[in-house]
DNA sequence: AATCACGTCAACCGCGAATAT
DNA sequence: GATATTCGCGGTTGACGTGAT
């Protein structure tokens, strides 16, 4: 006997979202909350199944989203976590807060992946392109291969940006009115910003309320929906003073460097509270079975972070200092901060 | 100018986990 | 404890845009 579906297949939208489907979701979510996806298409109206309704939010619709493109610095991080975790982007996504999974996913499926390949085929021609590891990247790899598909990225945020420019104000609208966003007790704040015109000359408004804790004034500072605001960074530079793909040396040492990183548990040098897990991970460097385990235990304290998200959005949790650093986006030279943190760790 | 091929990404689907009854 | 319901995740699809021919 199979599962029912989620929700009655008569009668319901497919498709893209449109504004005005936008709107009433906000508009609902606003005043009840998130949750409770279930009631939510009979409540508003809506010809859209539970789930759409929830992927929408959680996707798009949710304030704090950043959209467009990616930081090189989120890209290092997308990837190392890639290594480390797996598939699990909604883990992944945990430590981007302003990223979605979905967006995550996609960029690695469409971005990262090719670039991995790249790189592998440049490092090693005799390693096949579609080995199954992914783990042999560094920075060094973004820097040389990053934003050679910008125009790319480009076009398509800004026309992201031309479909949900009224979101977008709505948003700003509803964060200004009612600073504890996601709050499922919220309903008390009727302010309505449907109704509310929203100035564009505060388009910052929306993510900034939330993640100020981790963001550095170079990333872009434009909307969590794409505007025109595009940037440009160095390492485009630094790919055409390069020669292209060719890697330098210092660059190549740091991908082995990034390649010991990824044989090892992070654990061993991030889990300075777990005293069993890191002697466990201490001893056996090399035992790929112990490895699995502790990236394991990554992956529950992921599970158990996902679930506590919500709430951690207001209480920042104590960070490890992989997580310091992964979130801090301030680190510019993160390649040398690694390969410094790499050579005073003994375990590497 | 028309057509084709490719890339991107929003959205859907199916499954498993979590929660409620 | 068993069953039903809901939620969330990851894989995949398909529409759309862009560039090449």
């Amino acid at each position: 006997m199979g599962r029912p579906p989620c929700c009655d297949k008569v009668g319901i939208k497919k498709g893209p979202w449109t504004p005005e489907e936008d709107i009433i979701l906000v508009s609902y979510i606003q005043e009840h909350g998130p949750g409770n996806w279930r009631s939510v298409p009979t409540n508003t109206g809506l010809l859209r199944c539970s789930k759409s309704c929830r992927l929408r939010w959680t996707n798009y619709l949710r304030p704090g989203i950043k959209r467009g493109n990616f930081t090189p610095h989120e890209e290092g991080m997308i990837i190392h976590l890639q290594a480390l975790l797996g598939n699990k982007w909604a883990a992944i996504a945990s430590y981007l807060p302003q990223r979605t999974d979905n967006d995550i996913k996609n960029y690695w499926n469409t971005h990262l992946k090719k670039k991995l390949k790249k790189f592998q085929s440049v490092l090693d021609p005799h390693v096949t392109p579609d080995s199954s590891t992914t783990s042999h990247q560094s920075f060094s790899d973004r820097r040389s291969l990053d934003f050679t598909n910008q125009p790319n990225q480009a076009t398509a945020s800004s026309l992201y940006a031309s479909s949900t420019e009224n979101i977008s104000r709505l948003l700003e609208g509803w964060m200004r009115s009612s600073p504890k966003r996601n709050n499922t007790n919220n309903s008390s704040d009727h302010h309505h910003p449907l109704l509310k015109e929203g100035p564009q000359d505060e388009k910052s408004s929306v993510h900034d309320q939330q993640f100020n804790n981790n963001k550095n004034n170079n990333d872009s500072v434009d909307n969590s929906v794409a505007t025109t605001s595009l940037h440009c960074y160095r390492p485009k530079q630094e790919l055409q003073e390069g020669g292209g793909d060719l890697i330098s040396n210092e660059e190549y040492i740091s991908i082995l460097s990034f390649e010991n990183l990824n044989n090892v548990s992070w654990d061993k040098s991030t889990t300075s509270d777990n005293n069993s897990t890191t002697k466990a991970s201490l001893n056996s460097a090399n035992d790929h079975h112990e490895d699995k385990i502790n990236v394991t235990t990554i992956a529950d304290h992921h599970k158990i972070k996902q679930r506590s998200d919500l709430h951690r959005q207001t209480s920042t949790p104590p960070l490890s200092i992989l997580e310091k650093w992964l979130l801090d986006e301030s680190s510019a030279g993160q390649v040398e901060e690694i390969n410094q943190m790499m050579e005073l760790s003994p375990i590497f």
